[in-house]
DNA sequence: AACAATGGTCAGTGACGACTGACGGTCAGT
DNA sequence: ACTGACCGTCAGTCGTCACTGACCATTGTT
């Protein structure tokens, strides 16, 4: 089953700053999740529980390593906020133009 | 002052639903707040309050037009997530690829 | 076999945030 | 001037979600 996620799912994970920390942290390459805990402010159970979050929005993925599970980003995920990304930006660019010269209220 | 909006700012006004129906309301150009309100299941306070999130984090701006407020797509924040969704991608990329040949956990 | 290390999950708590109702303020029309 | 439409804001309520402590399963080591 697995469906593919749906982009509320997605965006709600990168609703949290503890879960873009995670990811952040795994810009540099796949990471334990002792080694994630250890550098955020919130105990493993947290870390946890988002990890699962991120997996099920397809932002990462894990993979077994002896005891361990080794998490890191998964292209997947972020391909598909990009896309929701696009969906808005072109519309967006003209409808700007057209106002460029009036002024907004503050 | 006014300084420019935090990454957490845009992430954090993305992780609501509302907030995104909004976004998705303006696609087609600008809107008054009544008009945005009739297409949604909540309040005028609310869309109000949402827009305000929206407009902190650069996301939407707004013009006077009579006695009604037209909202429309700000370009700007929306570079600003592409930007941040970048800094995660490449280095993603690279990593998934050493690890594709290889069974991940479900 | 026993032990240590890793980590997923559950129940319970606390806090943040989304929403409403009420009020005031501004603008256009009569 | 008065009225009606549009909208921002505030106080208060309620639901949701992030977090912790405790427990258990699995893997690797001695």
């Amino acid at each position: 089953m697995m469906q593919p996620p749906t982009t509320d799912a997605l965006l709600d994970a990168l609703g949290d700053g503890t879960r873009r920390a995670i990811l952040e942290q795994l810009r540099g390459g796949p990471l334990p999740v002792v080694e994630i805990t250890r550098r955020l402010p919130v105990g493993r159970p947290a870390v946890s529980q988002h990890l699962k979050v991120l997996k099920d929005a397809g932002l990462v993925s894990a993979r077994q390593d002896g005891t361990r599970r080794r998490y890191q980003l998964d292209p997947a995920g972020l391909t598909a906020v990009r896309a929701w990304l696009d969906g808005l930006w072109d519309q967006a660019l003209d409808a700007y133009r057209v106002a460029v010269e009036q002024d907004s209220v503050s």
